[in-house]
DNA sequence: AATGAATGAGCATTCATTCAT
DNA sequence: CATGAATGAATGCTCATTCAT
């Protein structure tokens, strides 16, 4: 699924490694200065590489981009993975599952942000995937609610489910990228706060607000 | 409050009008191709100005990017002011002004996606004035939602008035930014679910989920 | 002799009054900032004018320049036959001359500076007008010189004439585009020196140095 | 002392040889149309370099300028102090260093004019350095004064020497800057006039012209 | 594989001058 | 005569990418 990025070296130990190098310093750049204020220069010094090296393994500024996207995205999909928990219960498993992704959230703001602030600067097959990623972490949360939509612990029409599954992710995203609105506000307050909203959402029985 | 772009224009009327060319065609480049990517001669050609002109009603591109972000909260704050009811309720009040908000995120869905995406490319002074009118009209919500405390309608306490508050301007912002993936969800059905977790969430009591 | 600049104003007098006023201001511009770093549109806010209004009384901004140095030159000039004396003896005419001269030089340090610095941005024509006056200021003292060869007070040969006159010339100057490194020194010392250098130069008799 | 201009290039020879492609260049470009009038492009195109490539040896047009103004002003310094003689008597050492001199201003016309003409369009920083060599070319003369006056050769006081140093520097200055005027001297008679000058203002006794 | 010098299209911005009102 | 909005050629500089070594 991941878009592949063609590169003249040889050696897959080497282009791994490389790549890595090349993606903590741009993770760094891109945050600190944003993607297009960034040279290849710059990448390429912090990377370690000569331009000429860095253009070996990549073949353009929107590879790197692309590549830091992806590494973000992997990280944030495996430590949500890692939350999820065996409980029997739906509405448990749900619940902890957005807890452990407002935590991931937490862990990785500069990183969310980055990918909100600069996946537009994506050629269309990367921004493709990029979302693809994006709408895989997303189905996490869809498939839990689906679940607990089976045994019944969850009343919601199967339309629902994607606008929840979506309202989940955006609602921890929003700690990262509403920061300079949030910053009198501790993390645990914020969690609470949407962790209960979203569970009663996803608890929802039939009445919908004041009709 | 908004921060004043200086223009060697003396006719007051003329100005305006002219910005408002710019503005305008400005929101259609930027929307289409991005800011970066937009030349100040398209936005010159569009604005049906010479490069010269253009510079006279406006000192930088940076500036043309400022006065669409302006106009845009702009017109999303009237909007929403506009729905804002004066039913007796608070309860009323909160819920009709979360549907007038979420129908004109619907309404101005490129533009609020233009924000989002290029906001960041705005010089310090500007952002700031951005984000500040962003927190105005995260205010409103505040407001509505402190009234509702007063009188007993919601039981929220102190600290997450903020974070509701954002959660609603966030839940009908992603309406905008989550179109790649609703697009098959239709809006009454988004609106309706979103309307009805953020009413729960207001009219919240006590129970904070599974603790 | 004075190159002729056309205007659109037939009124003789507002014209001339008019160019006063451009000239005033431009002096001062360009002495501050320089021909090339002064815009015309801050040369006609100093000047009282529209940019419209410039362009009646001049045709471009070289002309600014041109009357800029005509109008110093003639200063200098006149102030420097105020100082010719109707003495007897050639030598002291000469003297009084030299130090008149050093005296107006001290006066007009500014303009001095502004013809030695910018003059050489005038179109060739005007450039050779101001070079003819510069020639004619010095001709004042090439004529002093010769009235003294001819009664016998000044021991020089005909081709000694022009160098010595520029010579004095420059030594005045001086004062003024030397005055970074002159600071420390007071005009009278300087003066003095100049004027014994000069007058002995004029005096000369025949011993050429260490031949 | 010089200021430093930093290049991207690492290697050092080859940017000493391609600055000097540059500066070869521009002194002839500046020379015949003057600095502002030089574009960047015709910079490059007659250093033999594409523009990419002349950005890469300096950072900005004045940077090129001050690269100019410190090339002539070494090679006039250099020229100078091999006519530094040994000579035993001061007097003799002075007046082969002032011929020296006006024999290097000679060769240099079109260098020396340059500089007067230009550098006052040097950022601060490097028009203080150029003013700084300036000085100490001057200051060569300084010296040889004031071993004449120590030896007793020359009868100066002390505030005596500065003025006649620069006025020595400005004689010689004067035949690349009063060309225009000077066509029909030849340089000898314009030499051996202001030598005699000059030694005979150094040697001075106590005769203040006609006090 | 690595290096880094070279390339040049591309861009934002300036400013002298014009001309309709 | 006066005004000032409009023009657009011209310019300095950047930076992603290539390629000879």
């Amino acid at each position: 699924m991941p878009v592949d990025i063609p590169s003249q070296v040889k050696d897959p130990e080497l282009l791994r490694a490389r790549r890595a190098q090349i993606v903590d310093a741009a993770v760094t750049l891109f945050s600190e200065k944003g993607f297009h204020k960034t040279t290849t220069r710059e990448l390429a010094r912090a990377s370690g590489l000569s331009i000429g090296a860095l253009y070996e393994y990549v073949q353009s500024k929107e590879d790197v981009l692309y590549l830091v996207c992806q590494h973000i995205h992997q990280e944030v999909e495996s430590a949500l993975r890692h939350t999820l928990s065996e409980h029997a219960s739906a509405a448990v498993r749900l619940q902890s599952a957005i807890e452990g992704f407002l935590s991931v959230m937490d862990d990785m703001q500069d990183d969310v942000l980055l990918i909100y602030q600069e996946s537009k600067s994506l050629p269309g097959p990367f921004l493709h995937e990029v979302l693809a990623h994006e709408q895989r972490i997303t189905a996490v949360f869809e498939h839990l609610l689906q679940e607990g939509v089976k045994d019944g612990s969850f009343g919601l029409v199967p339309t629902d489910l994607p606008v929840l599954a979506h309202t989940i992710v955006v609602s921890g995203q929003m700690w990262a990228f509403r920061r300079w609105a949030l910053k009198e506000v501790s993390f645990g307050t914020f969690a609470k706060a949407q962790v209960e909203m979203l569970m009663k959402a996803a608890c929802t029985t039939s009445g919908r607000g004041l009709e």
